[in-house]
DNA sequence: ATCTTATATGCAGATATTGCTATATACTGA
DNA sequence: TCAGTATATAGCAATATCTGCATATAAGAT
């Protein structure tokens, strides 16, 4: 099988402490550009060139939203070779305060405004 | 946490095509480097070099058996990581055909002489 | 149209990786 | 000790990656 090329690709895109971050932070619930940025505090184009690799490698798909742009992990097998990686932690199934998204203040994204509990 | 540092040279030591075929190969049971050589059908030096970079991320251990120097993969997470990548192939619990280990024509090792009935 | 906000791209110096070849080391046996 | 086998390392040119910065695009509001 040379699935081995595709497969290193992906392992590779992931293989990047900030990178696999972002997709462990993806992995509950799609993510904009400014919450990855606040989230990780790392300037904005920093970020985004850092999602352009994982868009590239097929490992993330974004998704307009007005100007917002949501990116979210494209597939199983990137989740399943995510949570090998970072755990199976499990993600709120719709409110949970425990594991709760983090709204950050230095976002202003739709998801941020509104529910300013996180930390800052 | 920052095991994203330790996790992610991980990722990255197997996400490149013929290290990734390596662990694979691994996952089963050890194997010496002239047999590794011989199945990738790569020069003993560049397969040799290959091993110590996983080796220096952690993701395989050797040992020496005369004058032999088996390899295997160094823990559970990095078995994980590998099957989540590959696949959760089935292994020979003993000897099943099936399954069975590649015997090749290539390797003189101990674990191929003897039993030469592996492809050419 | 223009301004603002959100995101993407281009550039560049420093650094790392790739894959190869030549050579060195380590063990075994005579 | 010396030869033979198994494995490791050094060195190299080509290429790719890293990360910061300046700037460009795209959409919404006025």
């Amino acid at each position: 099988m040379d699935d081995y090329h595709r497969q290193a690709a992906m392992l590779k895109a992931i293989g990047h402490p900030i990178r696999l971050r972002i997709v462990d932070l993806l992995r509950c619930e799609p993510e904009c550009v400014c919450h990855l940025s606040a989230a990780l505090d790392k300037s904005q184009p920093y970020v985004s060139q850092q999602l352009a690799i994982l868009r590239n490698a097929g490992v993330i798909v974004d998704e307009r939203e007005g100007t917002n742009i949501f990116y979210r992990l494209a597939d199983e097998n990137v989740v399943r070779q995510v949570e090998a990686a970072c755990g199976a932690r499990a993600c709120a199934p719709q409110e949970d305060a425990a594991t709760a998204r983090q709204a950050l203040h230095g976002c202003n994204c739709p998801k941020c405004s509104g529910t300013l509990t996180g930390r800052g």
